[in-house]
DNA sequence: AATAATAGTTATACTTTTGTAACCATTTTC
DNA sequence: GAAAATGGTTACAAAAGTATAACTATTATT
């Protein structure tokens, strides 16, 4: 029972469809509960782990977002000291930011914290679907990973 | 190379929390661009065509959200005919709501819209990571939707 | 029959997200 | 070297999500 390729791209959206609001819901009301920071500071944080360094203009490409909104998040989490500003030696408009160590540690104990009640669940199911559900999650971050990335990055290009 | 439970687990964490900023960048930024719709709207159709009929307390109970938010959405979703208000033979406080026929014909329509950014990338991909992709984003659903449903449901039930 | 509990609405306020226009500093282009 | 383009900030406004208190109508409790 394989299924054309036009119903394996209609299944897959229908599922992600589905699966979107369940982690909204909890995650970002995990993220609202156990943390100072707005989910949408924390998506910054999570760029910024996975790439290093990255300017303002970047970080806005990636998560699709104007650079006034940049601004806004990168004042908040370097008030709450978890990241930092570089200046960029070859060009002087330029301001990279990058992760603080306490940065990189608190997101750690945030993801912990926001994703505590999700891993109490989890831990109800048995070995067999944890595993399938972790083999299965992990297909669907890579290859979301790779279109979305690739699709984000229209335009942001490093030069 | 199987692993622990507990790796599992803080495995299947890291996943969903990298699959949803991805979603949710994606998919809100289309339904704002595509529909007159907000995401939490949608997401309260999503579930009137799952569950047939709810009761404003039991949608509320079942998207998390309280009581005034789901007049709200209602009250919107009445206004564009897409769902209507039936009285409860048994309870005259009870007023349930379901999807009218627009309702059901819109939401296919719209969930086409949103996503098409995505089919489109889908659509590059072979058919075995379809395939793969698939079965796997399917897995994830049905996981997810047991546990959280089982989570929020927790004083949601049916008297 | 009086009281408590439930279902839903109205009103209000706050935060987050999103969008946009105007601006300064620096670099690139011609 | 003047003009255009780029990187970033400031300021303002609108939409959406979130939270809560107070209220009406109906049903359940005793």
């Amino acid at each position: 029972m394989t299924k054309s390729k036009g119903e394996n791209v209609n299944s897959i959206v229908e599922n992600l469809l589905s699966i979107h609001p369940m982690l909204s819901k909890n995650i970002s009301r995990a993220i609202r509960s156990k943390t100072n920071l707005n989910p949408g500071s924390l998506f910054v944080i999570g760029m910024l782990k996975k790439h290093k360094l990255l300017s303002m203009t970047e970080i806005g490409c990636k998560l699709s977002m104007p650079k006034p909104h940049v601004t806004a998040h990168i004042d908040k989490l370097i008030a709450a000291k978890l990241v930092e500003r570089l200046n960029d030696p070859n060009d002087r408009r330029i301001i990279n930011i990058q992760l603080t160590a306490k940065g990189l540690q608190d997101f750690e104990a945030i993801k912990k914290d926001i994703t505590e009640e999700l891993r109490i669940q989890l831990n109800k199911l048995d070995e067999n679907r944890l595993q399938n559900l972790q083999e299965s999650s992990q297909i669907v971050r890579d290859v979301l990973t790779e279109i979305v990335i690739d699709n984000v990055d229209q335009g942001c290009a490093k030069k």
